[in-house]
DNA sequence: TAGATTGTTAATCGATTAACAATC
DNA sequence: TAGATTGTTAATCGATTAACAATC
């Protein structure tokens, strides 16, 4: 479907439209031109048809875009109808946070699994997904297959974990950890969740004016 | 410090480098060429020392950087050791998670208080955190002060607590909620965390390359 | 048909990379 | 001094914005 090769500015924006096409869609809206989406998000209407543009024509001249046609369209460009299948490393406070008020369905994932290496929780389930002891992790990989692994795990025991995902052949790996991680295979995809330089941005930002 | 205005691309480079820097100091390294420290983050050595320059020299011409020194320097820039006063809105999942395993000191912020509105919290401490109903937030900012508040409380009370915090006189939101918020007053700084759109732009990118 | 708004090309702007003189 | 690497200017590249012909 995609033309040539999508800069990932674009594709970062991309989520952001569909959300706001949900919530225009929610609350009733059909139709909606560039300008309109454009003025409601806070950038031009260039940068929306430039954005949609990349991956066909998706309105009509002199109406503008039925809402519910164009979500439906990004949702099928994000792909997230697909319920790639994903497992989560480490179920302390973050990886709880997301496994029960995190919808994994809606954004394109199946959470098949848990792992961690404490007694306590090992053999238990939380919110549905039964929690395994990590040293089954290669096994489980070899049956089930999963796409992506979720990183919420100590930054300590990261490093080694990523490794034993990446070599059991896993494609993504969504990552809360603070680090960057090194990979032996560059065709896996990473995405970072870096709550810590998020937060020192806005200490920046704080401190721009004055103060 | 800061010469004309910083572009915000240079702004979210600097916490990746001064946690890179961190590392480096960690290890014993005490000296480093932007060329070394380019190769290890990926990027250009060019792309190193323009951004340093925007803040000014902290380099020496035939040797490098010296790793502790720029550390700080860099520390300095981000303001981490100014100590903003935080507050957190919601003591759900994340709320927690962030209370427990987050360290706000280490990133220039003092977690002062929390807020919900269910009666088995309101009134006890979390991770040492006091946790208040948020019928008492007005008159708590008036007292103390908070600089920005952190928001981890349901989608749908966003929005009201968003605008009664900025109406209060609060300097920055860190939104952990999957809305883009919309403010009376702009020059309060947002910074957002949306895993789903993190999630989302993770998925396209797994389809990619064929499957 | 007239009005509106897209799809798309062209112009502008900004960010990244390359090059090199300055200098430690 | 010779070698290395910065700070900074210039060149390139890419992304955003503007403009407008196509068309519903």
């Amino acid at each position: 479907m995609a033309k040539d090769k999508i800069s990932i500015a674009v594709i970062r924006r991309l989520p952001r439209y569909y959300r706001h096409l949900d919530e225009l869609l929610q609350s009733g809206v059909t139709r909606m031109s560039s300008r309109q989406l454009a003025q409601r998000m806070g950038i031009t209407a260039s940068q929306i048809r430039q954005d949609l543009n990349c991956f066909g024509g998706f309105g009509q001249q002199g109406y503008g875009y039925n809402v519910e046609y164009l979500k439906n369209e990004i949702a099928a460009i994000l792909g997230v109808n697909k319920l790639y299948k994903a497992i989560i490393l480490g179920v302390g406070n973050i990886g709880r946070a997301l496994i029960n008020n995190f919808s994994f369905e809606k954004r394109g994932f199946q959470l098949l699994a848990a792992f961690d290496v404490t007694e306590d929780v090992v053999g238990t389930e939380i919110g549905g997904v039964p929690v395994f002891h990590i040293d089954g992790l290669e096994a489980y990989i070899k049956e089930n297959k999963p796409d992506v692994g979720v990183l919420t795990l100590p930054r300590s025991a990261a490093p080694e974990v990523a490794s034993r995902l990446v070599n059991s052949g896993i494609h993504g790996l969504w990552n809360f950890t603070n680090i960057d991680l090194h990979l032996d295979n560059d065709s896996v995809k990473v995405e970072n969740v870096h709550f810590s330089d998020s937060l020192m941005t806005l200490c920046y930002r704080l401190g721009e004016d004055g103060k």
